[in-house]
RNA sequence: UCCUCUUUAGCUCAGUUGGUUAGAGCAUCUGACUGUUAAUCAGAGGGUCCUAGGUUCGAGUCCUAGAAGGGGAGCCA
């Protein structure tokens, strides 16, 4: 086989000074299909949805040299790049010589050519990249990660790597995996009944990171915008589409930021991230939006999900609606569901946690476009956020989004010493755990803000996916940390 | 963790009131076909009916327990 450099496949549909000239590519088959003199093959290798179409005459390459040329095999193409005389694609290649690199047994090989469930493919993690929905859902992956670290870099944060690994469960933002070297057949006790942990590697009990928030606002107070953006690891018994044991979380952190600032920020963020999935994905959300159509086909009316380019043009154009807690009370007092007692928790007034029920009502019932709410009452909200005059509620933000719900969860920062002291006195928060925090306020304090967004949440957004575990390469939930 | 549904061929599913040899479509294999594109046509092979007990002359079907998976809820991002 004569040697040529490879062309990538996106290439070959693009770059016309390939045409009607030796290519060579490489990748995956998808399918065969044959007749007497003539066999094609559609051949895929990651770098576009599309197939680049292989033509195969056999006055030229025998049929019996294909044979091994099957649905998963991997192969080494040379040919003549040219117009395609089929309706489906602008070009193809008429081969002069095909090398398998790899067989699959067609027997024994899992994915077939033809449609799979989504709940056979996640059994198959390891083949999933190889079928036309998840390869575009991680390319999608993949621009989205890059267009994270070019919006916060553009606009000159500083991007802070905070612990995995901590000694700290201040947050209190759920369950954690505890991490030790300690021998669990046989623990080093203190006395009858608490483990020893000074033995332990750290010297003390460690987890795994909830939220890297805390460390980032030590490194606001200082570089003024930063972000993290890493593996965080909630224990929490979450049986959801929507929740991950493992998930990658973007949390900015801005000092000399309000409520106000941090709203901008975040509204302008998602917007910029799904503008640029729209400018960079077309084929791949083409795809996707043909492909859910299609499922949602057997819905009814009233339960099918909205056109996914549609969705997101929309949601790109549109202002989120900016509305206090105290305003949703009155909006959900007032609506049907909750006169007729259609909602499971109707609300009864000021005070009541917000269901996801009531959140979609305002999202996609009463607003019809993202929200965010703010000011909700303290007692439901976390330590560290700014109390408001009236003794009652803290500046937190949750933005929340259609079939989604809540995907950015914020607020300004308690900057006051003595208002954060007296509230970690009475949530009983350790003092040794939190001190370096506290210092934060008595050295140099400013208001600052900051938000957390759920990676995978946007991706369900941006890829129109059903369910969590489908926008992450190699999910990890309860009971399952295969792969 | 709670509620609910599901588990039958490689995949997606049907299987009547408990009854004799377990069904379809797709996939695979074989053959046919002058350029196909979810190719088409003809034929063939393919089963631990999730697991363990139980009821019964007889269980894919009924009962009990368990496992795995889906959907919803809670918790949250």
């Amino acid at each position: 086989m004569k040697k040529l450099l490879r062309t990538k496949i996106c290439d070959l549909f693009t770059d016309e000074s390939k045409y009607n000239k030796e290519v060579n590519v490489k990748g995956w088959v998808r399918t065969k299909r044959g007749s007497k003199n003539v066999a094609f093959i559609a051949l895929n290798d990651g770098s576009t949805i599309n197939n680049i179409q292989i033509v195969v005459d056999f006055n030229i390459i025998p049929e019996k040299d294909i044979s091994k040329v099957t649905t998963g095999a991997s192969i080494s193409v040379n040919g003549i790049l040219v117009e395609s005389q089929g309706s489906k694609q602008k070009v193809e290649i008429n081969a002069s010589s095909i090398i398998v690199l790899g067989e699959a047994n067609p027997e024994e090989y899992p994915l077939q050519p033809k449609k799979h469930s989504l709940e056979f493919l996640r059994e198959n993690a390891h083949l999933r990249f190889r079928t036309n929905t998840f390869s575009a859902v991680f390319r999608i992956r993949h621009a989205m990660t890059f267009a994270i670290h070019k919006y916060f870099n553009d606009k000159g944060y500083y991007n802070i790597h905070t612990p995995i690994i901590t000694a700290s469960d201040a947050e209190g933002a759920g369950e954690m995996f505890r991490v030790t070297t300690l021998d669990l057949k046989n623990l080093p006790l203190y006395d009858e009944k608490n483990i020893d942990f000074s033995k332990d590697f750290f010297g003390k009990e460690t987890s795994l990171t909830v939220s890297g928030q805390l460390e980032a606002e030590l490194a606001a107070l200082a570089l003024t915008q930063v972000y993290t953006f890493g593996p965080t690891f909630r224990a929490e018994n979450s049986n959801t589409t929507r929740h991950l044991a493992e998930f990658w979380m973007i949390e900015p952190e801005i000092a000399f930021a309000d409520i106000n600032d941090n709203m901008d920020i975040a509204e302008d963020f998602l917007k910029y991230l799904i503008k640029y999935a729209l400018d960079n994905c077309n084929d791949d959300l083409q795809f996707l939006s043909k492909r859910l159509a299609d499922e949602e086909k057997n819905k009814k009316m009233q339960d099918r999900a909205p056109e996914l380019i549609g969705k997101l043009k929309s949601v790109y154009e549109s202002d989120f609606e900016r509305i206090t807690y105290t305003q949703a009370i009155e909006i959900l007092l007032k609506s049907k569901p909750n006169k007729n007692k259609k909602f499971a928790f109707v609300i009864e007034g000021w005070g009541a946690d917000l269901q996801s029920e009531h959140e979609r009502y305002l999202v996609e019932k009463y607003f019809k476009k993202p929200v965010i709410i703010t000011d909700y009452p303290k007692e439901i909200k976390a330590f560290y956020m700014k109390q408001n005059d009236d003794g009652k509620t803290v500046r937190a933000m949750d933005i929340l989004f259609p079939q989604i719900g809540e995907i950015v969860g914020g607020s300004q920062r308690e900057e006051e010493y003595d208002k954060l002291n007296s509230i970690i006195k009475e949530q009983n928060i350790p003092e040794k755990d939190i001190w370096w925090y506290l210092q934060t306020r008595k050295f140099g304090t400013v208001p600052h803000s900051g938000f957390g967004l759920g990676f995978e949440r946007l991706m369900l957004f941006i890829t129109g996916m059903g369910n969590i575990r489908d926008v992450i390469p190699f999910p990890r939930t309860p009971k399952n940390a295969e792969f």
